[in-house]
DNA sequence: AATGAAATTTCCTGGGT
DNA sequence: ACCCAGGAAATTTCATT
């Protein structure tokens, strides 16, 4: 699917403030609602944009422990059992495959230290899990839930 | 601020479509959509719901790399140098500080491997890094940016 | 094929109860 | 918290280029 610079700057739009009128976003880039509308609804379709979404402090909703845990697996471990197995536990909220030495990175978030260790044991008890390395979270630097900056 | 079960469901509903209306999210919780409407101004003001976004496909706008970057720091590193450094760098995504042999792990997107290789170069270049540690993602697995399971 | 304008429906958002 | 009402927005239809 061919995406132009108007639909760029819809997408950027949208990815500030998911919540913004059509007729305010048809404003910023010369059209009008209707135009925009279509555009959003051709760019959902394409899967270009996969949807909208409140961007909420994990604290504030009682979420304080996060973690990054590489996962160490058997030789013959696909992704595909890896994306079943991980998206079992709901504490991950993010995985991939990597390379370098580990075989996947797991994001977790628990509500506490304990609840992160629970899910870390439930994670390690997979049956391809050779072994994990953590790191917890201590504090959060950036955060950017899916800002996508303009192509470079 | 005091985050009721309703509060809770409401956020769940917009987190998983922050551009539903009032009134659809008022059926769902089983309230008026001017009583929808307050709480969630109410949250919003409070912090717990920190703005909307959409989230697009990076690959579909040209960001097709990703990576995890360990950083090894020098002794007096603080947090708040690690934050304005990181942001610096429209490549990085996400930015903690962790527990754990590294001192802080950065999440990169980059368009190509060669922006990607560039962006990590410029990033070990600032003085307090002393070494890193890489892990290129190489497929997504699980990425479900701020959903915010029920607390435990 | 994509746009803008108009018409209809739905929704937002203030004030009153 | 709900109901109500005026105004704004969304969405469908239609005509244009």
């Amino acid at each position: 699917m061919q995406i132009d610079d108007v639909d760029q700057r819809i997408i950027a739009s949208l990815v500030a403030d998911a919540r913004a009128s059509y007729s305010e976003i048809g404003e910023r880039v010369s059209l009008s609602a209707p135009a925009v509308k279509r555009r959003v609804d051709r760019l959902r379709s394409a899967g270009v944009i996969r949807g909208f979404t409140a961007v909420v402090d994990p604290a504030a909703v009682g979420w304080t422990t996060e973690a990054f845990v590489e996962l160490y697996c058997t030789g013959r471990t696909t992704p595909a059992q890896l994306t079943v197995a991980t998206r079992r536990h709901p504490e991950v909220v993010g995985a991939y495959t990597v390379s370098g030495e580990a075989d996947a990175l797991v994001h977790l978030r628990a509500a506490d230290i304990a609840h992160l260790e629970q899910a870390l044991e439930r994670l390690r008890a997979e049956p391809f899990v050779t072994s994990t390395r953590s790191m917890i979270v201590l504090s959060r630097l950036v955060d950017s839930p899916n800002i996508v900056p303009a192509p470079h």
